[in-house]
Parts: C-alpha cells; structure tokens; sequence
DNA sequence: TCAATTCGAAACGATAACGTATCGTAATTC
DNA sequence: GAATTACGATACGTTATCGTTTCGAATTGA
C-alpha cells in the first residue's frame, strides 16, 4: 500500500493511495470543472487530502496539471480486427465517439482545445497524448483498408481523417446520442462509404 | 448620439455609445476569456465604462451575458446560388469554417458548447440562434441538390450534415488551416462526393 | 436656473484561493 | 524506544477580484 523508495528513505513513506487519489482528482476535476476552476484546494478537498500532501509533491498548480495530464496516455484500446474493413472502421468511431468508454478524456479533451489559445502547452500535450494516438490508429486502419482493396487508393487522407474524427466530436459537443436522434456512426459511414454524388453524376 | 426614449425622460439620456460598447466588450470577453472570466468589472474596463453603468442596464451577470449572446442572430450570410452545386457546397463549408469571416460566433459556440452542461440554458440560446440556422441554411442546399439531380436522394441528410459540419468545427478546434497542412475544404467535399470505397466494390 | 438622470472613476466590504505553517496522529528506520 | 517523515485538518496573512455603493462632473427637460 506504500511507495517503496529505491533509497530507503528514513521516515514513514509518502502513501501511494494519496499519489493515485490526487491524480483521480484533478483529472475529475479539470473535466467536471474546467481550467478556471481548477485550484489546489479543490483538488484536495475531492482527492479527501490535506493541502500539504499536494504541496509536498506539487510546486504549484501547473505541475499538479501537468503531472495529470500525464495519466492520460496508456490506453489506446487495441481494435480487434473484424473481417469486414467498414465493420472495424464503424467500431474505431464509436470507440472515438465514446472515447473508451470513459468520457473523461474527451472532456477533457475538448476543454483544452476550447481553451487551448491561452494554455498552448497544455495544448500541445493533449494533443500528443491523446489525439495524435487515436490519429495514428486510424490512419493504420484506412491505409490496411487500402491494402485489402476496400478504399480507394487516391483518397485524400488528411481530409478522410477530418471526416471520420470531426463527426465524432461534433455530435459529441452538441451532446446528441444515437438514442436521442442523432446520426448514427453506421449511417455516417454508410454515406461516406459510397459517397454523396449519384453513381451517373460521377 | 444618445437613445430617444419613447417616453421622453428628464435626466440625461442614456448613452447609445455605451450601450454598444458594453454589448460589444461583453462578447468579444466571452469568446477570449470564456465563462469564468466573464465577470462584470471585466465587462466594464474593456467597454471603457464604469460598472454602475452597467448596472444601471442589467441587474446581474447573467442578464448581461444573455443580453450579449442575442446581439448575435442577424447575420446568417446569404450564399449566392452558383452554378455548380458542389462549388456551393464548398463556399457553404468555407463559411461555416471561416464563421462569416468573423471568428467571434465560432468561438463563442465553442466556448458554450465545451461548457454547455454547466450552463443548459446559455447552450439552448446559442444553439437556437447560430447553430440552428445555419444548420437549416445547409439543408436547404442539400435539399436544392437533391432536386437537381446532384445529390443522391437516398443519402441519409442528418449523417450529411454531422459529416459536413463535424470537419469544419474539428479542424477549427484544432487550430489548424488549409495553410498550415490541414485538409482543405475542397479536399474535403470532394472526398465526400466520391466516397471512400472504390467504385468495384459498392 | 433647477431638478433629474447618467456618466466614468474610485472606494468599500466580501469572498476565494494562494502558499505556508502548525497540530496531533500514523508509519517507518535505526 | 527514539528519531524522522508523511498524514489530514486547519489556521494564518496576503493577494486578487468580485459586486455594490458613492462621488463630482456632465447632460438633458422643465
């Protein structure tokens, strides 16, 4: 339950269930709250740990962030690979859409970015951690689907990733669900699978 | 210069001049600094004005700001109808992109959006007044497409528009520009126009 | 001229978070 | 057992910003 410290250090040892806590915190917290409201104090409120706990690890606010955020790799789930290429492609968007099945990284995700012009290097971090994986993911996947014969080889790829991805978020941030009305991600691949364009007017 | 009241006051007028102003500061405040900034003394130092002012018109900060966000309806840019239909269609997108040339509604939808759960009602006004009509503008235009042969009439129309506005609002957030590496948005369309599959294996 | 009203500026008290320190308790090494 | 360090809780003085009120000057109708 306790940090072992490579040099055996001599007085009781800093709780590991304090480390994990305080990091649980500020990522619930920035994603519930945003940058504005994220303060030390609330973070050890939530965290249900004293002040000097954090400012023992943490200089100031920023590194406390900083160090958060940095929980936020690790997982890019592995999709499984299906027979059919548009099956995989549909199931890679609605992983995106849900982002794991944990909202938290896409709300925090779209907290950054909103708000990215005023904290470039928290920015750049997400962008790397979080949205560059995904991207790469996806680009693996469109260029086996070249591969296999299933996309066309003359697509252009920057823009296919923007309309896989942007749908996604978009429907994400005006909070619509399948349920509730909105396109479905079969039916936005489905479109995007033969095109807008009748087959004669091509 | 001044606001002629209907009923012809004694005092001295109100100030149209501040009025304005106070409208103006208020949204350009929000879209650069977000909600929690957004207080009423900030208000005040970028219009130039002083906080009784401001009081004198809006009783709090909420008033003030749902005064602002109405200021923003009006201008929903008329698309001049081209020849081609695909050229609209990328002029319509450019114009979403670009948010009327004006930056500041597409920041303040993203702003509202990315912070929509905490404040429901701020989101149902932006949606109502920016999302929305712009949103039936392009459907117009797709219907327009479909009846003159352009469009497929099978296509599902809300998958269309989550993957014609999804990229734009994407690539936005993302900061980037055709410029800059980013999809273009002709790239874009014309991805959508053909589609990802190759014409053997629809 | 006089009373009424608005103006921008500034003073005021309240609130919140900061960073630091202290408290008694718990855990670990020597 | 003694020394040492971390724990959660809490108190402290400082700073910043908020919303509100007050002030003298300015602008109007009567």
């Amino acid at each position: 339950m306790l940090t072992q410290a490579p040099t055996r250090a001599k007085g009781r040892p800093r709780s590991c269930v304090a480390d994990s806590a305080i990091d649980t915190a500020a990522l619930e917290l920035f994603a519930d709250e945003g940058f504005e409201r994220f303060s030390i104090e609330a973070v050890a409120s939530r965290a249900g740990v004293g002040k000097a706990t954090i400012y023992r690890r943490f200089a100031n606010r920023d590194e406390l962030l900083a160090h958060a955020m940095q929980q936020l790799d690790a997982d890019v789930p592995v999709i499984s690979e299906l027979g059919d290429f548009w099956q995989t492609l549909t199931k890679l968007l609605d992983d995106i859409r849900e982002s794991s099945l944990d909202s938290l990284k896409s709300r925090i995700m779209i907290r950054v970015l909103s708000e990215g012009a005023r904290h470039p290097q928290l920015r750049a971090m997400v962008t790397e951690l979080v949205i560059r994986p995904r991207q790469a993911r996806l680009r693996a996947v469109l260029a086996h689907g070249i591969q296999v014969g299933q996309l066309r080889s003359d697509v252009d790829i920057e823009a296919t990733v923007a309309l896989l991805i942007g749908p996604m978020v978009w429907l994400k941030m005006l909070g619509l669900t399948p349920e509730a009305g909105a396109a479905s991600t079969e039916s936005i691949v489905q479109v995007l699978r033969t095109g807008l364009a009748p087959a004669s007017r091509l």
